[in-house]
DNA sequence: AGCTCATGGCGAG
DNA sequence: TCGCCCTGAGCTG
């Protein structure tokens, strides 16, 4: 379900609901009974995001590790009685709000060294301050794989899913089958450079839009996009629809698993 | 009611 | 490369 952008904004949220506050920490589904016990009634002290990795710290660095997954969620809730409680992995609340985890990939409690094994295989998180995107090039620069593939591995740009992999290859004009190695080093700096636009403007709006302003719906007199996921975007999940800059029909083919969608005529191969 | 798909990532072969 | 894990929304009947 998540990009980093989602799992960023939580962290945030976290910090603001919870942060040097004592907090109730349950496992109603009883999956994670046991940490939840040790945790229960302990001052939650800070919360992290690492790409699509959430750290929640507890006293005496005691750090609850959360993945969402594809679809994992964590929603805010009123405190109280929880929504079916059978699938309810974790709970944190205090008197005002709780929050609700529900189908994580994850969720672990950790010592910091087992934190430190797991961040030290993402890459550089373009909304994490002092990122080097010179470590992703160092892959992406030796590689034969593709571009696309390259963007979905965590350890070359951590927090980059399938929506911002697609709509940023669009916005760069490349193309997904490009390897890696043909990738300039100007190249790459613009698609991180977009990266680190787009993303914290994702954080912000709680969508993501990629759509630059002459090409939205005001600007093309078109109806603005109705998406479950909400966001203008250039071609994601607009398969068979027309390109909105060359208007010829957005592609989509499965690519590793994933769908991949791409203009075959802005973003031209090389 | 049942089916399919989803903003991920892992391990088996 | 495939199957699998976990949940729930959006279809189809």
């Amino acid at each position: 379900m998540p990009e980093g952008h989602v799992i960023h904004r939580l962290a945030g949220e976290i910090q603001q609901a919870f942060a040097q506050r004592p907090v109730r920490v349950e496992s109603p589904q009883g999956r994670f009974a046991d940490a939840a016990s040790r945790l229960d009634g302990l001052r939650l002290v800070d919360a992290a995001a690492w790409g699509k990795h959430l750290f929640v710290e507890f006293e005496a660095e005691q750090h609850v590790h959360i993945h969402l997954g594809l679809i994992g969620k964590l929603r805010w809730n009123p405190p109280g009685t929880p929504p079916s409680p059978e699938t309810l992995r974790l709970r944190i609340s205090t008197t005002e709000q709780a929050l609700d985890l529900r189908g994580p990939q994850t969720c672990a409690l950790l010592s910091p060294a087992e934190v430190e094994q797991v961040t030290s295989r993402l890459g550089p998180d373009p909304l994490r301050a002092n990122a080097d995107p010179q470590l992703g090039w160092q892959r992406v620069s030796r590689s034969e794989r593709t571009i696309a593939s390259l963007l979905l591995d965590q350890r070359i740009a951590a927090g980059v899913g399938n929506i911002y992999r697609a709509e940023v290859l669009f916005r760069q004009k490349l193309h997904p089958d490009t390897p890696g190695r043909q990738v300039s080093h100007t190249k790459w700096m613009a698609l991180w450079s977009d990266l680190a636009h787009l993303m914290p403007q994702g954080v912000k709006d709680h969508r993501i839009d990629t759509v630059r302003p002459e090409h939205t719906p005001q600007a093309m007199g078109r109806e603005p996009r109705v998406d479950p996921h909400g966001g203008e975007v250039y071609v994601y999940r607009r398969a068979h629809q027309p390109c909105l800059v060359c208007g010829s029909e957005v592609r989509v083919r499965q690519f590793e698993g994933r769908k991949l969608y791409w203009c075959g005529k802005c973003q031209r191969r090389r």
